[in-house]
DNA sequence: TACCTTAATTAACAATTGTTAATGGAAAAG
DNA sequence: CTTTTCCATTAACAATTGTTAATTAAGGTA
């Protein structure tokens, strides 16, 4: 998620392949990330916990980098969770071996930060149409969007995700 | 009033400093992003415009250096707006002395790149209360967070920084 | 298959937020 | 100082979204 867009030799040499079932939970509230995940095949779900209900943050399906941004970068207990959404195959690449990575490659720091300024870019569109559109255009946003997402994942995932109620997108979803 | 008026007293190698009114336009939809700012008094307001209204994204006060981050970092057209909130004075930094810049200064890149982090982690956070609170708990967080905000922009502003119309905020403020 | 658990749908009703319009006040302009 | 413009407030009503509960559908397991 914030780790460079190396390529995938890359990672295999310094990562593991692991193949886990669909709702393994990979991190958890209060521990402190010690890997970060690059999807090779099925999805990962990061989410948080309110007093009620879990909201979904990020989905993150083939390709790409995972780990609780936070966690994984200041050594603290992550607020987040991790958990697959379907049966998946990840490269777990651990914290010094990435480090080692970093250490590697010359320009990884530029790599990293065109990383950050890429998710960055995503938050804000994401912001963006939290602040203006209604749910009915936010989910009509998304299958414009993300079809791979609304093809693959649940509706009450979806429906957190973009901050209404799964009575509420199944409501606007018979129109 | 559209083009900041230039004061030439204060240069540095890089920059300039200027002192504009409130509402002056620093940058307009539509136009490539020639410069960074640093706000060293008064205020900026970054927004966008959907069909019916303008929707403020992120405010800068004091010490906050801002830009139209893609249009900047991409040579793009900006979709955003860039306005001062209040009388301000303000460095301008142009592009190509702030890239000189940076390939003097490892250490500038450094503090660009904690930068970004930290801005990563504010959105991830402004995505948070709004995908898990209503406008009443948006509201009152923000009183908690931010009381400098609160405090010296208007209303109206602050209605679209949360996702409500300012009618909705007046009636929430009044209990 | 039958059974069990979880997910999605539907509907009635409640709560929240948006819309429109009118009013008063504060700040800017003359 | 007076006038004008913009902003905040208020209220009535409309639209959207949440809540609760019951029902159906779907998937997994014995």
């Amino acid at each position: 998620m914030i780790i460079p867009e190396i390529n995938k030799s890359v990672v295999q040499e310094f990562g593991e392949m692991i193949s886990v079932d669909e709702g393994c939970v990979l991190l958890q509230e209060g521990n402190v990330a010690k890997s970060t995940y690059f999807v090779l095949t099925g999805g990962i779900r990061l989410y948080f916990y309110t007093d009620i209900d879990q909201v979904t943050l990020e989905f993150f399906l083939e390709n790409s980098f995972v780990s609780s941004f936070s966690s994984f970068l200041n050594n603290k207990p992550s607020t987040y969770w991790l958990e697959t959404i379907e049966k998946s195959e990840l490269y777990v690449i651990p914290k010094d071996n990435l480090q080692k990575l970093y250490s590697k490659s010359p320009d990884l720091k530029d790599q990293y930060m065109k990383g950050l300024e890429q998710r960055l870019s995503d938050y804000i569109m994401r912001l963006q149409t939290l602040l203006s559109l209604n749910a009915k255009d936010r989910y009509a946003e998304l299958v414009k969007t993300r079809p791979d997402i609304i093809q693959r994942v649940k509706q009450k995932y979806i429906a957190s995700y973009i901050g209404i109620k799964p009575e509420s997108l199944s409501r606007l979803r018979s129109k």
